[in-house]
DNA sequence: GTTTATTTGTTCGTATGTATC
DNA sequence: TGATACATACGAACAAATAAA
């Protein structure tokens, strides 16, 4: 545990000591100094850290948690909460449009690609005959140099010859289908669950295969409502919150 | 009884032998390859497959129906459970109206109700004045037996008085607002988050503290888009899957 | 597997300064 | 002036949960 330069609150102020101290620890999370994830030090240790009793630095710690900054569990410690990216979900959900909404350095990274006879649930959701093949591409999105989620995507392979490497140029779902001439498309239908990560989805993630992801089924369909692209797409929990837009249509 | 590809585990690796069997025939289950109702193999034959004594297996299988994803009963044999239940959300979500569309024995159970001033955040959401109180209503959800949710909803207390009460006669948000005069109200925003369960969840979901909860915070308000409540529902997530409508609104 | 130590979160009690009636 | 209420800060102790030895 690296030392983090605290200073001493001053007593003479007309501001409580606690509020001071709820700054002073605010003001590291916020510049950076404590990135999300990273266990603060103990109560106790932080106390003798500002000179202060330990239920002056609970105080503190209490006002950070209800505002949501940190949290902590009995034995675990206290840890700065991961800031979440709101990920909108909605009838035109695009991740590289979400990820320049957020206006952060963002990043698509392609992880690998094939040609294959997908799994039958895949193949019923674009419509595929039996043993039609399929663009199978596995992804993984970035933001600020966190992983964000882990992806894989099927698209039918009849009708985009050779997108394995038109994806690999253009790095996003919505330019690649844009080169085949489909400029705009729908979500079909978005199923979400929850389930332990594992450790493949944990590698890729880069969190505890005891932490949860969030899965996404998706299917989105062009203009004429044929499938175009089936989606099944990993969410680390900590670091993403789905936003379910009711009003876009 | 068609054979399943059961791959022989791997006892030089650090994951014990019966949690290897627990993952693969999860995956088999989880994949699609075996659905929901369909019949096992008995735990005989599957030691013989896995080539492991019968009790490993029924370790594995052990876990396996702790988690709720499979059901034994005694001389019938082992089957999968039936898949997650679908619970729609979209514009003009309500439970009562979810669960009178699955069709099964259903119910709502008030656990508790009180008068309070709630989190901050719950008050901002809620628009209430500082200090302002408002009523709490927890009250989990059944279907076929199975929890599946366990719901904490926020009510402005000045404009609903003896909200409580109401509840407890009608068991239901939609009738309880309509006894209030609100005929119809809408889902301004909803976020999707999950973490793990913990103690208390668990409790109240029955089921293991190590697994994931879907988190979902709502809040609904009336046609003159004033708040009416605010609401934070936590979902087995190995029992229930969010189907997000777009098209509705 | 058992024991030990650490850490969070809680409930008592005490004292002090400040604003208000 | 006196009485009262309130917020702040400190002290001791305990329960629950976890991690480490």
């Amino acid at each position: 545990m690296m030392a983090i330069p605290f200073q001493p609150p001053d007593r003479s102020r007309d501001v409580p000591v606690w509020r001071q101290i709820e700054q002073q620890v605010l003001q590291q999370i916020r510049s950076g100094q404590l990135r999300g994830g990273v266990r603060l030090p103990s109560a106790l240790e932080l106390a003798r850290q500002f000179n202060v009793n330990r239920h002056t630095v609970r105080r503190a710690l209490d006002a950070l948690e209800e505002r949501g900054v940190i949290h902590g569990d009995p034995a675990r410690g206290l840890r700065v909460r991961e800031e979440c990216y709101d990920y909108p979900i909605g009838r035109r959900t695009s991740f590289s449009r979400n990820m320049h909404n957020l206006n952060v350095s963002s990043g698509n990274k392609v992880l690998g690609t094939a040609l294959v006879t997908p799994p039958q649930r895949v193949a019923e959701s674009l419509a595929l005959a039996r043993g039609e093949g399929a663009w199978w591409i596995e992804s993984s999105a970035y933001a600020e140099g966190r992983v964000l989620d882990h992806g894989q995507a099927w698209f039918p392979a009849r009708r985009f010859p050779r997108l394995d490497e038109v994806f690999q140029r253009t790095g996003s779902v919505s330019r690649t289908l844009a080169e085949f001439g489909i400029t705009d498309y729908f979500r079909s239908y978005t199923r979400v669950t929850a389930r332990l990560a594992g450790p493949a989805t944990a590698g890729v993630l880069d969190q505890s295969p005891e932490l949860p992801v969030l899965e996404v089924e998706s299917l989105n369909v062009d203009g004429n409502n044929q499938p175009v692209q089936y989606g099944l797409t990993c969410f680390a929990a900590e670091r993403v919150q789905l936003v379910l837009s009711t009003s876009e249509r």
